[in-house]
DNA sequence: GTCAAATGATGTAATATTACATATTTTTTA
DNA sequence: TAAAAAATATGTAATATTACATCATTTGAC
């Protein structure tokens, strides 16, 4: 539950009549793993803020599905690329079961225009997300097999914020994201388990030396 | 020279006085090719927009320069990244001689925060800045060489808007920025040279049969 | 212009990655 | 629960990419 002005962050550059306002234009819903939040193609009408659970934001194209960023509990679900003009161009999908409050973009624009201090709070934080998009994509496409496979790995350690991960992925649909073949990564991924650096269980994984890990994703 | 209110689109969300004071408490600065306009960990305390030439935009990280973007006449220079917090995590280099004005960003924050037309504006155009950074990236990492570079080749072409194209990299910086080896590169270019896809002399290249740069950029 | 340094070109061996074939396991569906 | 479908695993051959060695060319400083 949202209570205004205590757990988020954004919600005090908000006056009390703002807030009301933006909270009670918005709606509540609840997302199942695996479902679609938001489509790549539909009209950019709507913030998405993700108050339980989370979701990866992927970018369909040449037929391949990208994940290039993750949302979790407090985050907007893709700010930085919601303000577009016409279509969103990206999609997102709960990777556990969501709760998703749902902004009406004209609302949201509206307070943008009518508090400075909640436009530079957006501006500056759109800065600070694509800011670390273009810095992940760019270290993940310099790297091999093990080094990318390390990097995604310890991001959703970060993410779920334990040792123990369930792969929001299939083996084929990680490859996609990172621009190998799915034997590369099912081969990668049992090395490391070899190795004793993970185990794996389908997608299941606990993550057993994460200074290794960390070394093969700086290195590789 | 730049006149208020008719040479660029952004100029005409703001109000007179308000150009004015940006205005006139902005720099014009001549940059020659190959010089830095913008320091990667430099204070994130201007807004930089490019009068006339070109830049390119650069991310420094484990020792090596990427290119991720460019900026041509009429462009803010990285306006996704400028706002962050601290500092600036990319830098900008001139590619051709460049004049470029530089804003103070308190300055500029404050129409931000005083005109929410200028605000809406602005975020609007860092979604679309950030979704075609992302887009791209992600077409890169996904390329093998000869797709990756025929990608580079004409996105340099739209740039320079002509199939005369004097290349903004040796051919390492472009191994660097596309995450391939020099020799790829290399024999990649020669490749497209001996294929009658390009002429190359040193930094000085002629696209001869764009039609095939963008078949093998797109299968590639 | 000359020289030195940097950049570019090319061939080959080593390495990494993919593609294919096939067997096994897990998940889904009825 | 059983059967079917999807996903995972593994070995091997084909392909792509890198790394190294060497030489040629271009660029920049003096």
């Amino acid at each position: 539950m949202m209570l205004p002005g205590e757990i988020y962050q954004w919600t005090s550059r908000l006056k009390e009549p703002e807030l009301k306002e933006l909270m009670s234009s918005s709606v509540l819903l609840d997302y199942n793993k695996g479902e679609a939040i938001i489509k790549q193609g539909s009209l950019a009408s709507q913030i998405l803020f993700i108050e339980d659970g989370m979701a990866k934001l992927n970018l369909e194209e040449g037929g391949r599905d990208t994940t290039f960023s993750f949302a979790v509990n407090g985050d907007f679900i893709g700010l930085m690329c919601s303000f577009v003009k016409k279509r969103l161009e990206f999609s997102a999908i709960a990777i556990t079961n969501s709760k998703v409050r749902i902004f009406d973009r004209d609302v949201f624009e509206r307070l943008i225009r009518e508090n400075g201090d909640f436009a530079v709070y957006i501006v500056t934080m759109m800065s600070e997300l694509t800011n670390g998009v273009v810095h992940t994509l760019i270290s993940l496409s310099h790297k091999n097999a093990n080094g990318a496979i390390a990097m995604l790995l310890l991001s959703l350690e970060r993410l779920f914020r334990d040792v123990k991960v369930v792969l929001p992925f299939t083996r084929e649909e990680m490859a996609a994201t990172l621009g190998y073949s799915k034997e590369s990564v099912i081969n990668t991924l049992s090395d490391f388990q070899r190795d004793g650096l993970i185990t794996l269980s389908g997608r299941h994984m606990m993550i057993l030396n994460k200074k290794a890990l960390q070394l093969i994703a700086d290195k590789g």
